[in-house]
DNA sequence: CTTGTTTGTTTAAACGTTTAAGCTTAAGTT
DNA sequence: AACTTAAGCTTAAACGTTTAAACAAACAAG
């Protein structure tokens, strides 16, 4: 039970090349006009003999490792982690194996992880890219490396990408505030060019002025850091209603925007939606528990993950396939936390 | 912009074997007695080029894939993703990539993830066990994989493992509640002889025990499948309920039996801490986000996911090493969810 | 000046596969 | 009988590396 057997001491031990042991192992016996007795004889001593085929060599041998890198933000966020699972799962249907691996928003984090992951030999990437990590995926594109985008794209480049309708999410998000009579809503976001951020943050705009509820002088955005504690958060939010006297509504761009959010207008002890309606983007298993259970944007995480990898597997195995670019909408989850307030 | 660059191709724009070439990368030019001269210039043409090692090429040649497999229940359960997440940073500091996947605590799942590891050659695997799974990990030793199990462990096998002290931590947080004056407490954990539940199970029931609570005749222990819902979740607390009439407190074994737990408590119209008191295993965003912000047991996943890559890569390198099996201490996180309460 | 040592470099086999091309023998076809 | 085709198998090169061993030239020492 110490050394792996191979397709030679297969061949060695029912005295053939190995050469037949390859077509009949990978189902070529046809093309390769195999006996079928020796066929069978073959198939038999390699399950004895206990043979597991090295991906490696069958990798170097064919260029292709059947294996490719999905490069998120952070594999603990539950957003991601949600949609890695799906990756997972749909990769596993077409038999690729997939490397998750976190940039933290980080370009130079990124670059690295595409490095570490090209040498490796990915047939292909998913990723969620990062700022400033346009060259990177151009980079990429130059190298004919099939690639799908997914979360977040770039205006200039024509690659393939998966993300939700962000714009409009939000534009409804916001616009279900105002029904609910909302009329002073700030909105709280990464302070990023990424154009999911732009998106969300165009889609509330739009809301606003259609609306007519933009104050133009007031900055009624407040953007922070992609690694902002809650401190900086809740500072964040203590300066729109220090600039928006009256503020009875917030949108928060993201899951972990809104869960430091949350804990600071806790302390602020701002009452919810009787002080401020609240609405966000993403969902956690938190948002059920908060005592005002919240209002948000559920993303199409398993379609999103299930069509990332169709395309990209479509585009690594027929390298001529056009770019792939679609939009899968979110759906408005409506609950307390926007509810119509009773004035008294 | 095509073809991607080899050692070969370095060799033949120097003009040298690619011997040579192979020894200056690789750091072996001492070793090798290469010219000074001639090492730099190859090492500039690599830049130049913009060469990148074809890690599947070495991997052959060495049979040393520098990756390992993390094999979880489930990537998205927050509890694993964070493991994950360590795993993934401490692994980079040695150079190793991490292939995640997840078995759904299902045996089959787990064996086939195996297969499709150890076929890509990983040097070694972290793993939290599923059920029935045993054989799998003995089969994995008797080929001299290297190994080391997480979370959970085999009571016969003597593996690498890194655990939490379930036992003394399910004690400690029992014992906390009685002290708090609860009297009739109760525990929802899974259906499974996996140890670490066992432990908990243990923990819980010793708890009681030394301090005179049991009532032996009626079992206070509900136990669910891996896959239960909240409605089945919600069915065994309320026959617990039934079972112990005046049960005050809960304790449940994991952050998703706690999450569904407190879902149907809600439905059931239980107030906690007044009705009911709580404390549970794991973390949960969501817990500081309940009503009455939750006891729980903080597990160091930050060090388990540390230990366990140090413990591995010490064994890939060295094979005749020892087995290590570690326990790291769980943290108690005292709050609302098991105040004392005034009896009126 | 032989012989030995050092320094710098190349050769070539190997890792476990795949696969085009070649080889043999048997079976059809005229 | 001579030739073609088919069936069944083997040969050998290749994928991109690593590395032990061989080689060659320069230098040192006796």
């Amino acid at each position: 039970m110490k050394k792996k057997v191979s397709i030679k001491d297969i061949a060695q031990t029912v005295g053939v090349s190995t050469a037949l042991v390859s077509y009949v192992l990978n189902n070529k016996e046809k093309e390769a006009r195999v006996g079928k007795e020796i066929a069978q004889v073959i198939r038999d001593t390699a399950v004895e003999m206990g043979y597991q085929p090295n991906q490696i060599a069958k990798s170097l041998k064919t260029g292709k490792s059947h294996t490719f890198g999905l490069i998120v933000a952070d594999i603990s966020n539950p957003f991601f982690a949600n949609l890695a699972r799906n990756v997972e799962d749909e990769a596993k249907k077409f038999n690729y194996t997939v490397i998750f691996a976190s940039a933290d928003e980080n370009a130079e984090k990124s670059q690295n992880l595409i490095n570490i992951l090209t040498e490796r030999q990915v047939d292909g990437f998913i990723i969620a890219p990062a700022e400033n990590s346009q060259e990177q995926i151009e980079a990429l594109l130059k190298n004919n490396i099939p690639l799908v985008l997914i979360d977040r794209y770039f205006k200039g480049l024509d690659t393939n990408y998966v993300m939700t309708n962000n714009y409009e999410a939000s534009y409804h998000a916001v616009s279900h505030l105002i029904e609910a009579g909302r009329t002073n809503i700030g909105m709280v976001a990464y302070k990023t060019d990424l154009v999911h951020m732009l998106d969300r943050k165009r889609g509330y705009l739009d809301a606003i002025k259609d609306n007519k509820l933009l104050k133009a002088k007031t900055p009624l955005i407040k953007t922070v850091d992609f690694n902002a504690n809650q401190e900086e958060i809740g500072a964040g939010i203590r300066e729109l209603f220090a600039q928006n006297p009256g503020m009875d509504a917030l949108f928060f761009a993201t899951n972990t925007l809104t869960l430091k959010g949350l804990k600071s207008l806790n302390k602020m002890q701002y009452r919810v939606p009787d002080d401020v309606a609240i609405v966000c983007f993403d969902e956690s298993e938190a948002f059920d528990f908060f005592y005002s259970p919240l209002t948000y944007i559920e993303q199409p995480l398993l379609e999103m993950g299930k069509k990332a990898v169709q395309i990209l597997i479509k585009n690594i195995t027929d390298k001529k396939s056009l770019n792939t670019q679609i939009s899968i909408p979110s759906k408005l989850i409506v609950r307390q936390s926007s509810a119509i307030v009773k004035k008294h």
